[in-house]
DNA sequence: CTGAAAGCGCTTACAG
DNA sequence: CTGAAAGCGCTTACAG
């Protein structure tokens, strides 16, 4: 029975019509002894209003959530900053996973907007032309996340600095050549600003050659640009442009009889779990996707509400330090 | 301006009325001529129907997900598998999160519930009386996943058979006493089946003494649980709920100079992806998490369709052999 | 403070 | 094959 009960049966329980019952819930105005005689009801049924059913309310208070894909440890701790957040606030969450397809990620984005949510959090792979134009005209807010969008509302990992201080790190202590394992530059953040940081620090501290290989996110890719770096002669260290990428140059090195903070040095990005879990453990920087989350959701509310927000807003990141990187003499 | 339009909206254009469009959208009867026309506009428009506004509708074409949380591999693989069973069969999925929180579980049921989706797939860390009074009295079809519930439909890792194959494995190679290292009885599936089937296997194939620890499912829990078995005398082998506790039982070995694989026999159940990248490489015996999502999804949709279905369903394992395990000479 | 009525975007018998 | 009308569960001016 529980949930098939409607706002009109409470009224008629309760003696008064839907009308007031609705007020109850949206903070119109109720006299005391009937607010009490509501709540009774409503306790006694554990009613509660359809949220979707709100058609003609100006906000729906529900938020959607647009994610790349489930399957990755980033994500997840964002979703759930994001879910946090918004619970404390009075919100839904609704979480839509694109399962890694751009034709997904726009449905995706189209569908929240047809379901009149009053915001949309959207983390995509990349932005294409399609994403900015539904974006342009999305007559709901939306904020993008992880990703650079200088037409709207952004909140972004620091991709730039971070690659900056891992160049600057590696280049101060490194000698030899250094390999950088990066991603396809389809990818904005990963693919192009975090390289070029990787570079411009190492330019900064060192002389030294670079060779760069590029992949997708894949462990196998991993292993397979490391076995192309290492084709090519020995290297004073490899700069991964995620923990996963850095896993695959682990099993390369141990293939080859090397030894990662050794024989050379190893880095990654990320701060997953495991990468502590490595032997050696690995150096890395990880990124604040808690931050990221809660930044995002508090960001968009603020939207929803007319207040001004900043354009781009940037979350720091940390390094951990392992035990993959040559110690100086 | 997209995602504005309305039904009627796109209904005028095409010179007819919302019923006909509605029928488009529904599998009635429109003309082919007619058909074309409103086919036209739609794509010209991105259109796509609140699916929310469908109040009226038998069936909302949405099924909602409950998982105790997003931050586990594990319901990571399971909320992808649904979603693309789903998707495939033509239905929303609405992602609940309870955030390890027994009260979020009971709201984000109830919340389901009264927003009418068609069915729900529910997980739970335990079931209470009042998860099972929420679920009986549901007028919609409930699927309950990787707990058992024998009220209901569910569908099950087979944890039973996996600690007894785990016990049998480590009891016909293994001499000296076995630690287990396990969780609170409070989640029946780990905490009491799984441990069983490890007990009896152990039995049946060796007389070794058994001692038993048990914490929750954190990193820092099998640390501790690690240093108070061994510091009741060597091991032959320890056995770990799950992976991550297995993780805290290498972390321990190294602080006393003991090697799994060589001194101590250690494994694990999950097959997380880390497990492979351990030092030596975890035994493991890995659920099928995509299978028990597509099923769970398969079965729900079934049930909404009132085709009958199994009670229960138990899906499979199947062992990845690391080298943690002592080699029996 | 409360109710009657219109409306949100859609669906569904019922006529024609 | 198509439209007019009633209705889904809720909200919102508007009276009183």
């Amino acid at each position: 029975m529980a949930g098939k009960i409607t706002m009109d049966d409470i009224a008629r329980m309760a003696g008064v019509t839907k009308s007031t019952v609705s007020r109850y819930f949206n903070g119109g105005s109720v006299k005391e002894s009937t607010r009490e005689r509501i709540q009774e009801i409503i306790e006694e049924y554990n009613y509660e209003p359809n949220a979707f059913a709100r058609l003609k309310a100006r906000e729906s208070n529900v938020i959607g959530v647009v994610v790349p894909t489930l399957n990755s440890k980033i994500t997840s701790r964002v979703v759930t900053s994001i879910g946090r957040y918004l619970r404390d606030q009075g919100y839904e969450t609704l979480i839509k996973d694109s399962d890694h397809s751009t034709e997904l990620e726009l449905k995706n984005l189209q569908r929240l907007i047809t379901l009149n949510v009053d915001g949309i959090l959207f983390s995509a792979i990349n932005i294409t032309e399609e994403h900015r134009s539904l974006i342009q005209n999305s007559p709901i807010p939306v904020v993008v996340l992880a990703q650079d969008y200088p037409q709207g509302i952004c909140v972004v990992y620091d991709d730039y600095g971070a690659g900056r201080t891992m160049g600057e790190y590696i280049g101060s202590r490194s000698r030899g050549p250094v390999g950088y394992m990066g991603v396809e530059e389809s990818d904005e953040a990963v693919g192009v600003t975090r390289k070029q940081g990787v570079l411009d620090g190492l330019k900064k501290c060192s002389a030294a050659e670079v060779i760069l290989a590029a992949g997708d996110y894949s462990y196998e890719s991993g292993v397979r640009m490391a076995r192309e770096l290492l084709d090519q002669g020995p290297l004073g260290a490899i700069i991964c442009a995620t923990d996963r990428l850095a896993f695959g140059a682990y099993r390369v090195l141990e293939e080859r009889g090397l030894q990662a903070g050794k024989d050379v040095s190893v880095v990654g990005f990320g701060g997953y779990d495991e990468s502590t879990l490595l032997k050696p453990p690995l150096t890395t920087l990880q990124f604040d996707s808690y931050g990221l989350g809660y930044l995002g959701a508090e960001t968009l509310l603020k939207r929803t509400r007319g207040e001004p927000v900043p354009k781009k807003q940037i979350v720091d990141f940390h390094m951990i330090e392992g035990n993959s990187v040559i110690k100086e003499k």
